[in-house]
DNA sequence: GCTAGGTAAGTTGTGCACAATTGAATTGTG
DNA sequence: CACAATTCAATTGTGCACAACTTACCTAGC
């Protein structure tokens, strides 16, 4: 008899990380659709709110993304007018993303966002720090399978 | 003085979703590479492996997907020949996705895979176990979040 | 100074995601 | 039966991801 051992969707881990990512992109939408942001742009925007000016390989370092996903996704972000992108003087390689006045002010509205998503989770507190906690070691080790 | 209270990425929970997402579909992509297909292509043969056929509606239900990722995804699928697409006699307005032979025997192929993803992991399978319920939870709970 | 090697950002091409729209087929209701 | 509303798949357009490549620039070693 053949019996293929083929792996079951409803108990892959990997799917429901895959899936749990998209819902919460899609919460984030409506919310961010309100400052003019996708939720890529709003995880650079994080960043940039942090400490700024950064060069375009420390945004891709911290945020996991290449050059590749960075150079378009700023160049909106400059369209925008939340960014600014300059060549260093020093350097002429790099190039040292800034905030202009609106994009600074964008981190008030923003503020509240966290807190609503944290709302629409359905976990409490202690779950999400334990959940955060767990996907920090699992993309960790990821990271490091080769 | 003005205390901007802006999120910090490095406390956002979903950053760790999305990271934890993209990591592990990089450690699925070189596998998934030797059998031809992307990550959400092995997501539709799963759903097709355990039942077919299947319309591209149930495939969407399934996975969470709509007609506007589907049906280009399916045609490549039927490009690489694994999957038969034929239109439904009783309803014109269906398509039921079929395996082809091709299709059906890349599962053998594909069963060594998610013991490979949770090697990677680097986390027990109880604690695997415990994210994916928790991961099923927060995605419910997102998914009812209006 | 010159060049080999490396690094930074950008570009190109493919494949998702997802909103919005289209067009064809079916169903519900008067 | 008529036809409005609904359903289904496909299409169009935007914006990521990511691989592969290009171009410009910097730095070492000579």
């Amino acid at each position: 008899m053949v019996m293929t051992d083929a792996p079951r969707l409803d108990r892959q881990v990997c799917f429901a990380l895959y899936s749990a990512s998209r819902a919460a992109t899609a919460v984030y939408r409506p919310l961010l659709d309100e400052l003019g942001l996708t939720y890529p742009q709003y995880l650079v925007m994080l960043v940039l709110w942090e400490n700024e000016p950064r060069g375009v390989r420390e945004l891709g370092d911290e945020l996991g993304l290449d050059s590749g996903t960075l150079s378009p996704l700023l160049k909106r972000l400059e369209a925008l007018g939340f960014v600014k992108r300059r060549r260093s003087g020093e350097d002429e390689r790099r190039v040292a993303v800034h905030l202009t006045d609106t994009g600074q002010a964008l981190s008030g509205k923003a503020s509240r966002i966290p807190q609503r998503l944290a709302d629409a989770a359905g976990l409490s507190p202690r779950e999400l720090e334990q959940l955060r906690e767990t996907l920090g070691k699992l993309t960790a080790a990821l990271h490091g399978a080769h």
